[in-house]
DNA sequence: TATGAATGAGCCTTCATTCAT
DNA sequence: GATGAATGAAGGCTCATTCAT
């Protein structure tokens, strides 16, 4: 009956249903907190966001926010674990079992990524971690290991495989997964930071921007002996 | 009686370098004061970075900084075009002068830009503005205007020149040009943020980075028939 | 054991005055700073009140005040609306109700402006309002529109209404409006400045003031025909 | 040959114009910035009139005011002595040898009082006066002493020949005799105050405004038996 | 649990005044 | 005398955090 603390019941939500509204936006309240600093973090980045419209937004008052997290920073790293967890996992599956060719895998996942976590709230993240990164070195580093590390298994995976069916040639495979990450988290940053601002035409067109960026991944700049293709507009 | 004040001041005047300490330092105050500024954007960013540790690390007083600077975002566009915005001259000249083929000139440039630009602080200030700049459009809207569209011109009439002497393939020229500004921006906020926090071997080597990133982008990863690199790790 | 909190809670509620101090402090809050401002502004002007006076008179801190009223201006305005404007409607009641002959309305109307507004701290704001109203316009146009331009109005009606019954001659009436309020305003002004310096018996006496001005504004100071008032020093 | 101190030069002014023009800018140099600091503390009042500027628009450096007027109040007193002096005199010449009717004689005062006094820069100084009158007490007794008090004899005696000659009737003549000063004083604050930032029909048309109050302080609101006076709107 | 009034350190900026030259 | 760089005490306002209820 008694539970310890605001957390323990944070953390053992969603247990039963059996409750009636009132109790239920109770066990709800970290939840609504945390989609609501979320939606304001991503927008503000952390230093901008005030605590008291995280509160609003969430729809309880200043005080509650404090009884669930102790700090604005406690809330900053509960938002960063909340969302970046195991989506690796159905991109990881996803990988297995494709069949084509590597190109295709390499255009196809990046049309994923796109549709499934970039276009989302979730790369707000992204952008938020490696923008204040250096004043919160814990979650630098959780995030290092929770996210980058799988990341970048997944990717030098994928160039691995084209390596072995004879279909890609990398020089150097620990960096060129690099080639690949490098134009994901500019997009990102783009669309949450100066794409923002833009107006009009300054906005990346992001399918637009990953097909160009597949093309020179696959080919290259370069012409060589026999190479005829077009020279032209986007499609 | 004292000798006249007067006449000692007209004897005295200007013979070598008198008036020393005061004249020198006013001199040298704006300097002073922008790299201290530099510092510490790079170091904490923007919005924490306060105007009076500023003035503080340059040595002189709160009220010395606007003397000199109307505020603290006078003192940032400042920043900028003393370390960014008056570097494009030269680097455009270098380009203009180039004379090898357009892969080389590709190599060298990026080369040369982490050598000047990347490699120093003034990418952290790149840094900071993709990081705030949805909390300062102006800050934003200067970036975009002095920094962003000279570099794009640039990375453009690199490309172009390719293409003019029929050494590149480009598809699609307006947005292969964040196939070269992506890995950059993304070394540098490497560098200042997860890169700054993470302890030993996750750092990224520059130099290794960087001639990774070019040979995929000149030649990509796809094999084609009569290609016979030779696959392996980095030099 | 101890009781539940939430029992306790529900069986005490709201019976009598319980949480007291803070409660009822609570809602006193804006009264007691209305008043701390109003003192402050008509002792010193608008510009040299600082707001962390105006809180510590009212026994707060700095941040409460703008807890209250989110800018010195916006203070000043809840001062202005509290004592003056809201006091028009009583006035303009007790002009509509008046029943005696129009000169009799006007010794009573300034009479009552006296005892009401022009005898208290209210008056002050009159003054301060025209001797910053330069600096602060917005201050300027809010108190044209929300006091002098109301007030003009109820004299005007007050002329018209003298007009309408046959007993006042008035040549233009736009302007003689002035020939009201200019003696109300110079009482207001020397009450608050040169008046609240001189010492003895250079301070206007109100009530003497009032009756000189009507007299003269009633009969003017030429004798006509048939004119026998005497001549003679105040009652 | 050795002057004690700038203040001696200053007042000793304009003994002989023999120097070189540096020589006369330098005598005239007190003179330059009383003139500058007139114009500005009549336009904004003595708060928010900046050392600088005054210095600035005397064409001096900020350090050169202080070396002939010790702090801004100084400064300010300075330009209440040099602006209000003996403009009296000539007044009461004049209305010594006026001749006509007293209305008349009222009527010409009044003009007379704002062409010269009023309209001019002047009647800035008796606004400003009023208006910070409690934060400069020693300004406030001089101005009363030196201002006010010859300015209410000139107008007492005014009335007083209206008495004497049997076309005036006064009942409070001490009084009376703001019934005057009241109106020129409201002409004044308006100008230099609300009605600066009023923007069109707002502002008190001077010689209309003169107009009117003299005809009410002559003849009154109120009809008498006999008045035939017509009603109407204005000239 | 939940509230929201209250706090007070902190931030950017201003400006009268000083003083070395 | 003259300069103007430098100072530093304020001042308006913000906001994370506390705590009585």
């Amino acid at each position: 009956m008694p539970p310890p603390a605001a957390l323990t019941k944070f953390l053992s939500a969603r247990s039963d249903d059996s409750h009636a509204k009132r109790e239920r936006r109770k066990e709800a309240r970290p939840g609504e907190l945390l989609a609501a600093a979320l939606d304001l973090f991503v927008e503000k980045g952390f230093a901008a966001t005030r605590s008291e419209e995280v509160a609003a937004r969430a729809g309880v008052s200043k005080g509650t926010l404090f009884l669930y997290f102790p700090s604005k920073e406690e809330l900053f790293k509960a938002v960063v674990r909340e969302n970046i967890s195991g989506r690796f996992q159905e991109w990881n599956d996803e990988f297995e079992s494709f069949e084509g060719d590597s190109a295709e895998m390499l255009r196809y996942c990046l049309k994923v990524w796109w549709d499934r976590l970039g276009a989302g709230k979730a790369s707000g993240i992204t952008k938020l971690v490696i923008s204040e990164a250096r004043n919160f070195p814990d979650i630098a580093a959780f995030y290092q290991q929770e996210v980058i590390g799988p990341g970048k298994d997944l990717i030098r995976r994928m160039l691995q495989r084209g390596i072995d069916r004879g279909e890609f040639h990398v020089a150097d495979l620990d960096y060129a997964i690099y080639s690949l990450i490098a134009p994901m988290i500019f997009l990102i940053m783009m669309k949450h930071s100066l794409g923002a601002c833009a107006p009009q035409g300054f906005q990346l067109e992001p399918e637009r921007y990953i097909a160009a960026q597949i093309e020179t991944l696959l080919h290259g700049f370069c012409k060589r002996p026999g190479d005829d293709r077009a020279v032209g507009a986007p499609a």
